[in-house]
DNA sequence: GTACACTGACTGTCCAGTCAGTCATTTTGC
DNA sequence: GCAAAATGACTGACTGGACAGTCAGTGTAC
């Protein structure tokens, strides 16, 4: 009894790849806790006690607070837009139909997961870590930008599309995703909006305004 | 030279507008800093040391930080909206000339003042007031989007317009300048855009699409 | 029996909010 | 007129609590 008496202790994390699963423990904590209060409020002791380890443990995987944000939101970032750079070049498709992958990978694989809340976290916090800021610009705002780019020219080109404002300003193609992400944090609860739909309208204007035609 | 020692003290505020002269000071040293380190690390020292008083002088005319931060959010929302709403009943105007002329609005009496910076701190510090955040959306997203609907469903009415996906979804049609606030904060620094050739080239999509011709 | 992941009580710092005190100005008493 | 007393805006040193980061100690695995 006596010896059973404390909980069973987990095995101390010795190989690498158990090292990584602790540390993705410890970052999905840190951001569920930073997400709740931001940054500065958040309290270390909250995230050891969510990813279910003591606070000292932390400090063994990450060397200060600051250092667990900046591994949290690097470890949100790049995926997704190495990802999608391989897709495009394919000269087959449509530029149209370039477009709309696009939109439906930014659909499924950052709107609908986690990966929303870290852009959030990271653009709500970035005014307040500027290298951080600089990273994200470099690493997924200019390669995004140049994937837009890229589609827009070739659609004009092509003779598919027939303005090339989206060739300058690629921002304005995803001007929306960027509504849609802070209107799911901030006011969905309650005055709700259909961001599928809203994205899909947004995708039939864009359209037009580029082809050029009525509908 | 004794009697002049110490520097001349302010004549003590009694008038009502002497006050409000002096709050004014205050909310404007605290956006300052809280613009600069956040809401959480903000320290009410240097709101105090910014705005010329003492730290117990804030106390006199804010009962906490945090009804520091919402007076200084209050003070920045609501005018511009009811300044528009007076002016968008007029029916002499064409659709497209009313949503110019919002942009217009948009960019000179936001984008381009104070206000802009009131608006991104009540977006990254959003989601820890939600009380805050539910104020803003009832003043000003809730009637700035009814505006915009108003506009586009009147273009629609009248024929101007063939599309109907702005009076759906308003939110569209104001993305961009969401993107130029957030960029202005985050990239500019690095990687300048030229803000108002993007707006008007978003103009110009809108446009087409709305429209339904080519240019 | 030793190496090492892990623990959590502890320390030093930081800061929101307080309040006893200061000093122009105004009012009262003569 | 003028001194004395009252007023109240303003001050800033201080307090109490909170929390990042530390480290001596614990338990486990090998």
């Amino acid at each position: 009894m006596s010896v059973r008496q404390r909980a069973k202790r987990r095995a101390p994390a010795r190989s690498e790849s158990e090292r990584q699963a602790k540390l993705q423990t410890i970052l999905d904590a840190a951001l569920d806790i930073f997400l709740e209060k931001g940054f500065a409020d958040a309290r270390l002791d909250d995230v050891a006690a969510r990813a279910g380890v003591a606070k000292g443990t932390l400090y063994l995987y990450v060397p200060s607070k600051q250092a667990l944000f900046e591994a949290l939101v690097r470890s949100g970032i790049g995926g997704p837009v190495r990802a999608i750079e391989q897709k495009v070049p394919d000269p087959d498709i449509s530029a149209e139909d370039q477009l709309r992958g696009l939109f439906l990978f930014l659909r499924t694989e950052i709107l609908g997961t986690r990966r929303r809340d870290i852009v959030r976290l990271l653009l709500m916090e970035a005014s307040r870590f500027p290298e951080l800021a600089e990273v994200y610009h470099r690493e997924v705002i200019v390669r995004g930008l140049r994937i837009l780019r890229c589609i827009a020219e070739r659609g004009v080109a092509r003779g598919e599309f027939r303005s090339d404002e989206i060739a300058r300003f690629p921002q304005l193609a995803i001007a929306p995703a960027l509504v849609a992400l802070l209107w799911t944090s901030l006011f969905q609860r309650f005055d709700p909006i259909d961001i599928e739909a809203m994205l899909e309208a947004h995708l039939m204007l864009l359209m037009k305004a580029l082809k050029g035609h009525p509908s």
